[in-house]
DNA sequence: TCACATAGAAAGTGAGGACTTGCTATCTAT
DNA sequence: ATAGATAGCAAGTCCTCACTTTCTATGTGA
């Protein structure tokens, strides 16, 4: 029945701690209140810690959304990787490429993504910052569709086939207002979705049947 | 050398004089200053009346700014009709019809549109308050689709087809963070509505060569 | 072990924002 | 013409928010 020992954490721990907790408080604020509502007091509480603690890792409340926007754009390029393992040959697959990519593009992390997006849009200052972590995302973006669709696509069309998919999926992030951004796509989008995948495994794959 | 008689207003005219003066005021400060940056002092200012203007006409900033959205709704509907009146045979038309339209997506009555529907996102009272111009919109937006290439399209993939067509523009407006939006497309852009044109009429008019 | 640096908490501070409160000017109905 | 209503202004009120300041606790290097 002995208390267990002080935990002894090193400083590094210590600070790698609350700033981690800071990070995913405030995506988790970004996610589920939008950019105007996530204050720092509300970061902080949700956190569990007092605002001195933020204010002694951040300068300012810029830099914490801008640190989180970097927080956040690894895993948008993780799970945009992960999208599918196996081939886009027919039909089928590019719609479920599709259908994932949607949950991809409607999850906390990339939600948070667009709303700092937005926010930079008014903002110079926040949009100079985020500059670095928007191309570096692009770019690894347009890799991982190299790696993914690379033997389908001539070179050329890659860039613009993942325009077409990643804004139609991010338009229609911004246009789903429900409370739950988990659910059903409904008759329209999955439709919409279907057509996308029809018109773009048929502009490329006339040649090899399958 | 006269000066002019007094302009004897109508109270009715004043009243609608200071109402549509605060509307635009809205409208201009959303579109260039966002959401957040719209307070009731900046939209005063803009439109060079006092707070207390403002508060006598609408009781909360909320309703302003649902007033605002639609104020803008009826113009958008309008612009998205005006899109073309020629016909849309040939890829070139199409392209052509899809570069306007990304122009129509750029313009301040539609970033408006968005600055209210992404602000709606975390505001459960303003997506309320929305509600109703939202869905209004929408039936307008797939009427004007309808009559626009409602012959040419299978009556099912109309929505679907508008839901890729606007959701795309829609994605391109929120990452084009440019400063003037009314700048040249880019190179991937570009391409990327070349190709969706292409798809969209390669997908539906293959039976009719021209 | 002890001087020191770093992490964190609690209570401010000053600016800006939504909304109010009188007060004046202009219109309208009798 | 004049009383009552409506439009508009200027100066508040109160609250929230980003950021500070001061103080305590905890790990670190000699």
């Amino acid at each position: 029945m002995s208390f267990p020992p002080p935990p002894r954490r090193t400083q590094a721990d210590r600070r790698a701690g609350t700033i981690t907790a800071l990070l995913d408080a405030s995506v988790t604020c970004l996610a589920e209140r939008g950019y105007a509502a996530t204050s720092t007091a509300a970061v902080c509480a949700e956190a569990g810690v007092s605002q001195g603690a933020l204010f002694r890792h951040f300068p300012t409340r810029q830099a914490l959304l801008v640190a989180t926007a970097e927080h956040v754009a690894t895993r948008n390029v993780a799970a945009f990787r992960e999208t599918v393992g196996s081939d886009v040959d027919t039909v089928d697959d590019v719609a479920a490429v599709l259908a994932h990519l949607r949950t991809v593009v409607l999850s906390p992390a990339n939600q948070t993504w667009r709303e700092l997006l937005v926010a930079a849009r008014a903002d110079a200052d926040l949009r100079e910052a985020l500059r670095p972590a928007r191309e570096s995302l692009q770019a690894q973006m347009l890799d991982a569709a190299a790696d993914l669709w690379g033997d389908r696509l001539p070179a050329d069309d890659l860039a613009p086939v993942l325009s077409v998919v990643v804004n139609m999926l991010d338009g229609l992030a911004f246009s789903a207002l429900d409370p739950d951004p988990a659910a059903a796509p409904g008759r329209t989008v999955d439709r919409a979705l279907r057509l996308l995948a029809e018109m773009i495994v048929h502009r490329y794959d006339q040649q090899e049947t399958r």
